[in-house]
RNA sequence: GUCCCCGUCGUCUAGCGGUCUAGGAUCCCGGUCUUUCAAGCCGGAGGCGGGGGUUCGAAUCCCCCCGGGGACACCA
């Protein structure tokens, strides 16, 4: 069948059996290694998994893959729990691999002991030495058929040995079924015996993998591109133990802007570093879920529970995709304007720190400033020292050319009188009014009057809309300024 | 080197043989609104990698080429 029907037929097919036989037999997993942040590319992974859980009530399993144990950290599986949990990705049911190992232990004995497996004594460089440093030799298989007394002789050096799985040749010319993909056949794939469990009795991934998948009943996996030569390999592994393969589908790879792997060198590549800069969860995970899925009716901006309604695996692609930081923060912008006032306090809370604790106690003010100056940033990170916010806050300094501006007629003629008129008229919708009187008594255009108080109030030429701003700086504040202004002016004169 | 995957505007994508002089979004450019900047609104530029087939008809199906990416560990 070709594969763009298959793909349909399957996915289709898949709903229907999901919904008929039973809405929550849907498993799957996302199964990072803790050996760094979590990564975009990893936070699609696990996101596309979730989403599709949360569709058909299926169950989200998360796995923390720390069997390296020289690569592994506690603190990155702590990072990468923290991460999804601050992009909202609950997980059902969450394992160690590190806290398994005896369970791996008994499946490699079981291996061994059918013949299905072999001791290899072999140390990696004695390999290597016999391979040469090329890339694609397989091992050679010296250990396979060794006799007891070589065992013996290995054994006294005090050599412990690793586990290797025994593939025949014929096995290597192999294919199996993408859900999202299609057939994918390997006319040879160049693996030897590999390596189950490793010298320190720790499993090596394919193994652990295998066993786990199916010792949690996962149904389907859902993985990256990266993985696709892995499958084969697993698939052996389900056989050997006579177990029923889970689905797998493997999703594209995420790219720099160079289509390469994104990777360190490409800026902001985990989740962790786009919350320090201020982008919101749900942004986020509208973004990546738009990255290789395509939300039906085109819209742009979902939040996650509406994107749990909308999502369905037949408009998934498999082409890789490249991280585009500037449409992300056009995401984050449109979801800022969506947040109500308290939203917006708690979401910018950990960016205002520099405004100091004084400032924020007024928590209605603080909203009111966000909601002025938040339409003119991307990230929440803009706000840390944004001066449009910090005049609000604090009274600004007018440097010379300020001054030199404001000494210019009409403008203390034109901030005189503002000052004298103010007790009356400085509500938000009374400013207008008072602007356009004074510059009519003046004979001016009424931006010549609107400029100079903004400089004097926020000593810039440009901000947030006037009237918001004297709203949240009220009367009081605003005369302060001015005459501060005029102060200043009479100094310099 | 071997094997695998992928290929529509710069980027994310729609597209399942005619409805495509290829649609949307972002970015960029221009205009508009406004007391300024941004946002908003309106408009513009920009693409089916190439070549062969199949077909009355191909972005859509097939083949070759080219390009990009990935995998080949006692890493995951």
């Amino acid at each position: 069948m070709e594969v763009g029907l298959w793909r349909g037929w399957v996915c289709r097919n898949l709903y229907g059996q999901m919904s008929e036989r039973n809405s929550g037999k849907l498993r799957v997993r996302f199964a990072p290694s803790p050996t760094g942040f979590l990564h975009v590319g990893g936070a699609r992974t696990a996101l596309f998994n979730w989403l599709w859980a949360r569709r058909e009530g299926g169950t989200f399993v998360l796995r923390i893959e720390d069997t390296d144990l020289a690569r592994s950290e506690r603190r990155f599986a702590e990072g990468i729990l923290e991460a999804l949990r601050w992009l909202g990705l609950d997980w059902d049911e969450l394992y160690y691999q590190s806290e398994r190992l005896e369970i791996y232990r008994r499946y490699a004995q079981r291996l061994l002991d059918e013949g299905k497996a072999y001791h290899c004594f072999c140390t990696p460089e004695e390999v290597a030495a016999r391979l040469g440093r090329n890339r694609g030799l397989e091992y050679d298989g010296h250990c396979r058929g060794l006799s007891e007394e070589e065992r013996r002789r290995y054994l006294e050096e005090g050599r412990k040995p690793a586990l290797r799985f025994v593939v025949p040749e014929e096995k290597k010319h192999t294919s199996f079924r993408d859900f999202l993909r299609g057939e994918i056949s390997f006319e040879r794939l160049t693996t030897g015996d590999f390596v189950i469990m490793k010298s320190d009795g720790t499993p090596t991934y394919n193994f652990a993998c295998v066993i786990d998948d199916h010792e949690m009943g996962i149904t389907h996996v859902l993985r990256a591109e990266d993985h696709i030569s892995n499958t084969p390999k697993q698939i052996w592994i389900y056989e050997a133990l006579g177990w029923e393969p889970p689905e797998f589908g493997h999703l594209s790879m995420i790219l720099g802007p160079d289509r390469r792997k994104l990777s360190k060198r490409h800026g902001a590549t985990s989740v962790e570093e786009l919350r320090a800069q201020g982008f919101l969860p749900k942004a986020v995970v509208n973004y990546l879920a738009t990255l290789g899925w395509s939300p039906p009716g085109g819209r742009e901006i979902w939040e996650p529970e509406e994107l749990i309604q909308a999502f369905s695996l037949d408009r998934v692609v498999t082409s890789p995709q490249v991280f585009d930081l500037e449409k992300l923060k056009w995401v984050n912008r449109k979801h800022l304007s969506r947040l109500s006032g308290k939203e917006l306090f708690d979401a910018a809370r950990p960016f205002l720190e520099w405004l100091g604790g004084e400032a924020l106690r007024d928590e209605g003010k603080v909203i009111k400033a966000l909601e002025l100056v938040v339409p003119s940033i991307s990230t929440l990170g803009e706000l840390v020292g944004n001066p449009d916010l910090e005049v609000l806050f604090r009274p600004p300094e007018l440097d010379g050319a300020v001054l030199e501006e404001l000494s210019r007629p009409p403008a203390p003629e034109a901030l005189e009188r503002l000052l004298e008129a103010l007790p009356d008229a400085i509500s938000r919708e009374g400013l207008k009014p008072l602007v356009h009187r004074v510059a009519g008594e003046l004979g001016v255009r009424p931006r010549e009057v609107f400029h100079p108080l903004r400089l004097a109030l926020t000593g810039r030429g440009k901000g947030p809309e006037l009237a918001s701003i004297c709203e949240v700086l009220g009367r009081e504040e605003v005369a302060r300024r001015i005459r501060k202004a005029l102060e200043l002016l009479e100094k310099g004169r």
